[in-house]
DNA sequence: ATAGATGCAAACTATTTGCATCCTC
DNA sequence: GAGGATGCAAATAGTTTGCATCTAT
């Protein structure tokens, strides 16, 4: 697999003020034509040889994650998962495939799983909010 | 902290057919009063002494999980942490405190969501569905 | 009596840290 | 040129596995 420029990646580091190197494009890369989450093995063995060192990919997705660029999510894997944006899945207990949901809100959301529920048994589900209480608002 | 026999705690290990245990009731014991989740070291802390293996904390909460007794939740401090029960939360990214979300389903708590802004600024969210996909529904 | 639970030791996986060197701006 | 990015080596944290022994049913 071949990475030619990638303009909108690249103005996405820029806008992030992160230096534009080709291993953050091509991790960039990968993540934006991901349709799935990927965890950091999938990531790396996708990556286009000479691969970057791992360690750097990840503090590559440590700078694209404080940066917004990135989402992290815990699939229940044992490992984490990144998606390039922020999107919400549905994951299969017993073979680990991940379908996304569609909708940029949860309430939106939420409206679309009684459909998705025809197909797909929800028999758990994770829901936090991350933020800052209000001893931490400053 | 001395725990004494705890009845509701022995029915819920008899109705799931866990053998119970000395050690099984007081994990128990310390998630079923504990009013925020517990990440294992503190859990294993709170155990009186003589205190169990750690990895026998370890397969407890596996076998509780499996059975639905307790609930693993990911608040991205980079271990697990435990519930009993299934309940959701606002997790502070600065100083790493929990509030507990009231209610028992989803849409409920969304609801309630736009108040607890009030005093919580919520920054991130997770929103995962578990289950059995089309495929692995047998 | 027997299947399952526990303890101990060791392994494993994912992730992080330190430091020297390199590269983008 | 300077500060951030990377590579390499090593460490760490959390969790899991194997196996012998013990215990609740």
């Amino acid at each position: 697999m071949l990475y030619t420029v990638n303009m909108s990646v690249e103005k996405a580091l820029k806008a992030s003020k992160l230096k534009v190197t080709k291993a953050r494009i091509a991790v960039a890369t990968i993540l934006e034509q991901s349709s799935s989450p990927l965890k950091i093995e999938a990531l790396y063995d996708a990556l286009p040889d000479p691969k970057p060192d791992l360690v750097t990919v990840y503090r590559i997705l440590e700078s694209f994650e404080k940066s917004g660029l990135v989402h992290q999510s815990d699939l229940r894997h044992g490992h984490a998962h990144y998606t390039w944006g922020h999107t919400h899945h549905l994951v299969c207990t017993a073979c680990h495939s991940t379908f996304p949901l569609q909708g940029d809100e949860v309430e939106k959301t939420l409206k679309t799983i009684a459909k998705q529920q025809k197909d797909f048994t929800v028999t758990d589900h994770a829901l936090e909010f991350f933020g800052f209480c209000k001893n931490c608002t400053n």
